[in-house]
DNA sequence: ATAGCTGCAAATGCTTTGCAAGGCC
DNA sequence: GGCCTTGCAAAGCATTTGCAGCTAT
């Protein structure tokens, strides 16, 4: 068991990353910084990269990945990406149309069908097809 | 008031609607799709057409919403809109760029910068601004 | 020394489920 | 009559919160 061992070998790149961001280099975010950061492009929920720290030895609550992957997303080291419904949101229109979304006030507006156009759409991964393609336009308040 | 009196002016239409989509046209759901379809595309989420509907003076439970409306989205009566996230993903990616997102097995794939184009996105309603604009691929099995 | 972090457990909010009673054909 | 629906209350899940104790600077 390696238990208690630095889990990564390049912990002062992490470190500094978070420094510059201006967030304090604790164990536990220079632990998860590493883990996001040292390979490529990746995606992770709250709950795999906390069992991607428990993998390896690391221990974090769940409620302190939470924090900080919102804080990483905070200051720009991380997107979010929405896929799933945390309110289902149901549309009488049944065009091939796009919304505006208003995340200050949860505000909904179509956007005609024959507006926007999506084009340069990469064939989808092989034994796939695609079901539809959605956009969605975020707008916040000046 | 008109509390307790039948909501809807055209309960026949509803009515038709569903039987040709193949549901029975009991009570709550004819109300519902009267309060849906009658006026212009509009947006709702479960609560708020609850609420509706108890201002109509009609008695529906929150979970028989709920039912219908998934069953109104199964037989192409409506369409669901997601744009709250109910699980968070957070990509290390930090470029303009899209996902497919298999809704099966939830997995996420990025499509690289540059393959998509979005053109043709309208002004953002006064007083607010773009701050960005989401586009996701969903693929299902073959 | 001290402001900021972490971890636990309880709480939250939306959605789903199980099951008995009721309604439509 | 028989199968589908409804309604209630309880359960489920991901995420958030409150607060005491710990830690980086």
């Amino acid at each position: 068991m390696t238990a208690g061992k630095t889990p990564g070998m390049e912990p002062e790149k992490a470190s500094a990353r978070l420094r510059t961001a201006g967030l304090r280099p604790t164990r536990q975010r220079v632990a998860l910084a590493d883990l996001l950061f040292r390979q490529g492009d990746r995606h992770v929920t709250a709950e795999s990269l906390h069992g991607e720290a428990k993998a390896v030895g690391c221990k974090v609550s769940l409620a302190t990945v939470y924090n900080t992957l919102h804080q990483f997303t905070e200051v720009g080291l991380l997107q979010q990406v929405v896929v799933e419904a945390a309110r289902f949101y149901f549309d009488t229109n049944l065009g091939d149309h796009q919304h505006f979304y208003d995340e200050e006030d949860g505000a909904l507006t179509d956007i005609p069908a024959g507006t926007i156009a999506v084009s340069g759409v990469p064939a989808p991964p092989e034994g796939t097809q695609i079901a539809r393609v959605d956009v969605v336009v975020r707008i916040t308040r000046n």
